[in-house]
DNA sequence: AGCGCAGCATCGGTAAATCCTATTCAACGG
DNA sequence: CCGTTGAATAGGATTTACCGATGCTGCGCT
């Protein structure tokens, strides 16, 4: 328990900078018998007397008290510091941003995010995070992220979502499928087809819903969390799959040969967003990165 | 200006480390509302989202928040320590304690001051200064000194003075003189003799005072503001004198010999006192020593 | 020597901050 | 669906912070 405050000894420095009460009341634009009050009391809470009175000429220092009033300067200086870096952190774009994004966003467009905004606003870092859906929700109701970077599915009404942009999904072939001469597949010519099932929440439940809304049962032949590995199965023509993210190239890690086709249909665009705790009051530097993230997705192709 | 308070702090390093407002409440023996108007406030005040509620489930820190509490609780410890010296100062006999000392009493008392309070108290540590009566009382008012070590002549009232202990004034021949005959020298002999005036307030109007008193009209052949000179001068047979301090050996600096005698007439003894800022609060070390003093000289010859 | 001035302390009053108890409200778990 | 947990709100009493006015005391000036 302290038994003094901030505000006495910013008195209590102020009349040792001054020499004397009443300069140090002009200055700091408190009445004089504040400070005498404000001194007083400071002088009983800490059992020490630290001003000598001089009758009509000020007040200087005890020799305890000279050795109090230097390191309470310390501490107001400190305590400065803190106010100082904390108001900034309010008020100005700089400080440390966290931010997150679903697994398969993550590689396409954060490196560029992280680029052109610290390339606007150089006294920003910004610490990264990857994961599921999940993770990324309960990293941001944690306090973990100020910003989850995902797909605008199934979002509890706790959390303050910005749509970016939408990406309509596309159909991967095999390189040498025969659907590949078509220009535009339409799902229901893969009804008999084997389907290979990124198998992410809530990635699973958004491809197997278009699927089932163009009337097909898909037959989940193989499925796996990661992207790459199911580009991978694709490539060995063990199935086709559904996938709104397109990586450059089309090739798998290993090398086989892939083929992107556009579904013909009219389906369900995935909705990349960018997702803040709405009871989160947003600092500048959020706003700013928000703001920025609009301004990029504006530039690029749906 | 700073706006916000050590006990805003102190509330909310404890509500970080105990996860939630309730928990922080109990163990801080106030309130829970208390706790959550005080975390309110000190947000508004700094304008940034320290935690993020969770309903039910305690709080958890938001990034920028974690960054705030980190420095905060350094803040704190800040504050923590400079209470705890600053009460330690007060009610411990610890610290730096600033002694001052008349010039003349200085050797033959100071160093045993110093060193049998400092084994007693090994965490003290004693800052030395001498000066003329002047320059103590003046550094004493103006914070330089705690205590100052002095004759007790003409002390202006604003002083608190504690006599330690009283000395004979003794007369001090060459050591050829005829007077040495004497074993206590009336000071009627010195009538007709050259009189070596130590030359500092307030001995100089003490000797003379003495001289006066016993019907003399002491014929001033030299003075010194040195005790040491004084006793050369006499050693040098250019006259007598009359002193307190008595230091150890009938020999000047420069090996002339000395005589020392008492006087024979009942005389105003010399009084050592100890004084200090009447309006000053003392603190323990001050007492401490003020008593060590008053315990050394009792066990002294006077 | 007296008087004005400078500067700290005290007083009375008001606005604000602090802290309490009691209550309400929202989410989670069984 | 209900009980529990924990934060927020409401209302009220006490304490604190601050102000203006005034008192007091030593210093310097005439």
């Amino acid at each position: 328990m302290l038994r003094y405050t901030l505000r006495q000894v910013e008195h209590a420095v102020a009349i040792w900078d001054h020499g004397s009460v009443a300069a140090a009341s002009a200055h700091l634009g408190v009445a004089q018998p504040t400070l005498s009050a404000s001194l007083a009391k400071l002088e009983e809470q800490v059992g020490l007397q630290l001003f000598i009175r001089h009758h009509a000429q000020g007040v200087s220092p005890s020799p305890a008290g000279l050795a109090f009033l230097k390191e309470a300067r310390n501490l107001l200086t400190h305590a400065q510091d803190l106010q100082r870096d904390t108001l900034a952190a309010g008020t100005a774009v700089e400080g440390q941003l966290s931010l997150a994004s679903f697994a398969t966003i993550a590689p396409s467009f954060v490196p560029q995010l992280i680029k052109t905004f610290t390339s606007l606003h150089p006294k920003v870092t910004i610490r990264m995070a990857e994961g599921t859906q999940d993770e990324l929700l309960r990293g941001l109701r944690g306090g973990d992220f100020d910003l989850a970077l995902l797909y605008d599915v199934d979002m509890p009404e706790d959390f303050a979502v910005t749509p970016l942009a939408s990406f309509a999904p596309h159909v991967l072939l095999p390189g040498k499928h025969k659907l590949t001469r078509l220009k535009n597949v339409p799902l229901i010519a893969l009804k008999a087809e084997p389907f290979v099932l990124l198998d992410i929440a809530p990635s699973r439940t958004y491809f197997t819903r278009i699927l089932e809304n163009a009337g097909l049962a898909p037959k989940v032949a193989f499925s796996s969390p990661s992207l790459e590995v199911v580009r991978g199965l694709v490539g060995q023509g063990l199935g086709y799959s559904i996938l709104v993210t397109r990586p450059f190239g089309d090739h798998s890690y290993a090398g086989e040969e892939l083929a992107v086709r556009p579904i013909a249909d009219e389906v369900e665009r995935g909705v990349i967003a960018l997702a803040g705790l709405r009871q989160m009051r947003k600092t500048r530097l959020v706003s700013a990165f928000e703001a920025h993230c609009v301004d990029y997705f504006r530039t690029l192709p749906t």
